[in-house]
DNA sequence: GTTAGCACTCTCACCTTGCGAGTGCTAATT
DNA sequence: AATTAGCACTCGCAAGGTGAGAGTGCTAAC
């Protein structure tokens, strides 16, 4: 709907005030603009873009900002995300080599990597399985009246918890336990374990009674532990100068408020990077901010949800380009281990 | 060394700026005080005060603020740390009840618990032994190549991380595996599996070679992992009204720093309470902080600490009562789990 | 040793002012 | 019809000025 001139000024006012984070003025563009035209040529055309509410003025004898519908409009239409350079590439997947063993520092290594990469927070959910499958359980002796027991469940997610006996157990007596439950329920999930109705002796009854709690406890997330990094980064960047800017974000961005701040669940429909920017956001208090965000996915229901949260005034072409990076480098690496 | 009436004056300026975060007034102290003098007698006991060192005037026509001499002096010889009242001590062993079973729950729960009583930061670690013992091992088949190893250590510490195996093996395979190695390594520390010189098949190697990695990783570490919260309740604090105060201390407080900025290695020395004030810490962006800090330990070697880190004008006498408080805690959970 | 009284100092909030930045408009130009 | 030079206009901002208020230190009297 624009014309070509009107989007390339409009481009330049993104690229440059996401650069330099001030108004950009006419003259400033006149002078570095590849088109040959004067200062005066460009305020008309700023003046219309501000019309359409692509552009706002902070006031009056102030250059002009990108409003959140110019970003969405730079987003749609003007930018075009490249992949990370050859190096940076493999840089990364150097460090998640290094790491490939630890199943469940895949997240956290990949927030780490984004807010490192980008300078803004980053906001990683571990893949986490709606329904989950008990694969194996086991009874540790730790003193005579207390049990440690770990199940493992599907994807090597490990889970632990002590239990208190009513009468002292030797660790041979509780491996005999765990292998008879393991031949029992290994393999099922929550509802199926529930559904075979068996006797049990009173500590089994215990273990599985607890077993069942964690699984349960487990599925009740709606999606796995999400990994948060790159706050001291990004409170560099001017929006968050003022003190209160950045307390209302920390506030939301505290693990009890995190799915408030970002639609971590909402982003598993959709198979692609999205942004959400500015007033998009439902929250208030993240009106300031952008998120761009993409679920991924492995085999067996494995979900989880990568996703970056920085300023309006963002670099959306890269921000884009690393979160859709990251996300091929999760399914990669769940397809190869558990495909 | 001061006189009684002088040791009164400094309890009171610390009580009240502590309170107020505002200079004190001589004519403040006068109203409120108990002996009956005036505001001019009050302003000659500051005068000596500040000849001494122990408060200082931020500008000639201001109050006075304590300086750190003032803080330590108060510290030492004029706070009555008391226990938390019966209530409360009620409330956070009722919280600890319920988290009971999870072992590595207690160190979150408890810098959780210290954060929201002190509206401070804190950081306590997890107990963590010098030399451990491995208590169980067990293999996982995940799918035909890739197992997972999950070792339990000593005092219920679970480690985990996946194996890629040469050629598939199945769940049994793997299950006589384990066995085999828990019969000849369980109860045993890494120095002695590495003295047992025995004949492995390569995955029996790759097991143990696995396993001897991860314990001694764990080893490593000076102190167990370290938990941190209530840095948003801090920054509301007037001293971080201003942004850079707070990035420096979010810079000190990043995980990979946290050393440096809390010698939570040291203070497993001495075994009680501890504060540094503001200048007497090494660390030149912590001289604005204060750190209460006291060490922790539980049977079998096992150690750790608790710590609140808050500004200079902290509530010494709480933030005190609440670390020893926690503490005790602590020392009576790994008692009754452990010992 | 204590106190009333007072002059003194310093900060802070408020106002004023001038400057510079940047615009919008108009009229001339291509 | 599009572009441009020119200019008046608006606004934010930093610098400087000012008065009130807070709080002290000192002195002299009690």
């Amino acid at each position: 709907m624009l014309t070509e001139r009107r989007e390339q000024l409009l481009r330049f006012i993104v690229d440059e005030y996401v650069r330099s984070a001030q108004p950009v003025a006419s003259s400033a563009v006149a002078q570095r603009y590849t088109l040959p035209v004067s200062s005066a040529t460009i305020r008309n055309e700023m003046a219309r873009l501000e019309d359409e509410g692509f552009i706002v003025q902070p006031h009056t004898s102030a250059g002009r900002v990108p409003s959140d519908k110019g970003y969405r409009y730079y987003v749609e239409a003007l930018m075009r995300p490249q992949e990370p350079p050859a190096a940076i590439q493999q840089t990364i997947r150097h460090q998640f080599h290094q790491a490939a063993g630890e199943t469940d520092e895949w997240a956290h290594l990949a927030a780490a990597v984004l807010a490192a990469r980008l300078s803004y927070v980053s906001v990683v959910t571990a893949p986490h399985a709606a329904q989950t499958r008990l694969r194996s359980l086991q009874l540790v002796s730790v003193h005579d009246f207390v049990a440690l027991l770990v199940l493992v469940l599907q994807e090597t997610l490990v889970l632990q918890q002590t239990l208190t006996l009513d009468h002292p157990l030797s660790q041979d007596e509780l491996a005999a336990v765990a292998a008879r439950l393991n031949s029992l329920y290994a393999g099922r999930t929550v509802d199926e374990i529930r559904a075979i109705q068996m006797e049990h002796l009173s500590f089994e009854a215990q273990t599985v009674h607890a077993a069942l709690d964690l699984m349960e406890s487990e599925e009740a997330e709606s999606f796995g532990e999400a990994y948060l990094e790159g706050l001291r980064d990004m409170l560099r960047e001017p929006e968050f100068a003022q003190g209160d800017r950045m307390l209302v974000l920390m506030d939301l961005l505290g693990h009890s408020n995190l799915d408030k701040a970002i639609p971590l669940a909402r982003a598993a429909g959709d198979r692609q990077v999205t942004a959400i920017i500015g007033s998009e956001h439902p929250q208030d208090a993240m009106q300031q901010c952008s998120v761009v965000i993409s679920p991924y996915g492995g085999p067996s229901g494995l979900r989880g949800a990568i996703s970056v949260v920085g300023p309006t005034r963002m670099r959306y072409s890269r921000a884009v380009s690393m979160v859709r990076y990251m996300s091929t480098i999760m399914e990669e690496l769940l397809d190869a281990y558990f495909g």
